[in-house]
DNA sequence: CTCCTATCCTGCGAGC
DNA sequence: TGCTCGCAGGATAGGA
């Protein structure tokens, strides 16, 4: 579940949870793999480093020390939160301990996620070929026009594409394409540059709204406290397939495209 | 280049 | 009720 949005309300919560810059005391790592080898000697050598601050770069979080982050992303349902020391649940997999008692959990069922280290963001394999952030001055309706020149990819699957724009999956995809009333098989290409002003713009909004929701919480997100978002219930299209359109009454359409289901209504949406 | 499938996993809801 | 099946927020690789 965690889009952008979730990870950024995640990225809050720490940061909140982390302020006072707690020295890392120990890293206890139940299994060796998530859904690739966690660096376990690199990770120790964080022990004894304060967090200093808490950064999102697309759906990756980075706990930055003196020396370098710790790298963790939530794959489809991955959360962190705080965990008194008898907290240990089923399936999770790494436990941070900070000075005064604090502890946190990452517990993640399907281990889709990521844990490991980072020390130069330009060089590090899964960041250095990201594209822009969706609510960065850097990422515009010219900026967008211009890299889905000459593709005819569908629109939908550019805008998840992370050389694109990072943070958009599948869900704020479906709902920004309605709300720029665009349809998601339409070909990048074909985009006029007034449609990318609009879809930019309406990710933009839908991005700062959700995280103002707190995010969306289908399943299994949470905030580290516990909490769920409720952004769900602002769903205009995503998995509303058959139900009626919430502008025109039109029953909302679905099929699959690049893999990944996608809602739209066929009379909002050219 | 584009698109499609498979893969990594567990859990849940639908349908029989 | 209990079983199987298909699908789920992500990211990537490989092949047609």
């Amino acid at each position: 579940m965690p889009e952008l949005a979730e990870v950024e309300v995640v990225r809050q919560d720490l940061e909140k949870i982390l302020s006072h810059q707690p020295k890392l005391l120990k890293v206890e790592l139940m299994r060796a793999d998530l859904r690739e080898p966690m660096p376990a000697a690199e990770i120790q050598k964080f022990v004894g480093l304060k967090i200093e601050r808490v950064e999102r770069r697309a759906k990756y979080l980075l706990l930055w020390t003196e020396k370098g982050a710790l790298l963790s992303h939530l794959g489809m349902t991955g959360t962190w939160r705080e965990a008194p020391p008898e907290d240990r649940r089923l399936h999770d997999h790494i436990y941070l301990h900070f000075e005064g008692g604090l502890r946190l959990a990452f517990r993640d069922p399907r281990r889709f996620g990521v844990f490991g280290v980072v020390y130069d963001v330009r060089t590090h394999k899964s960041l250095r070929h990201l594209g822009p952030e969706p609510l960065s001055g850097e990422f515009t309706g010219e900026s967008l026009w211009r890299s889905l020149r000459g593709k005819s990819i569908a629109l939908k699957a550019a805008v998840m594409d992370q050389k694109i724009v990072v943070g958009v999956g599948n869900i704020y995809a479906n709902e920004a394409l309605f709300a720029a009333k665009i349809k998601p098989q339409k070909k990048s290409s074909a985009l006029t540059r007034e449609q990318a002003k609009a879809l930019v713009s309406q990710i933009k909004k839908i991005l700062k709204k959700a995280i103002r929701e707190g995010g969306s919480s289908i399943s299994d997100f949470a905030h580290a406290s516990g909490d769920s978002g409720k952004f769900q219930n602002s769903f205009q299209v995503y998995d509303r397939a058959g139900e009626k359109c919430r502008v025109c009454k039109a029953p909302i359409k679905s099929a699959v495209l690049g893999g990944r289901s996608t809602y739209w209504c066929p009379r909002c949406q050219k």
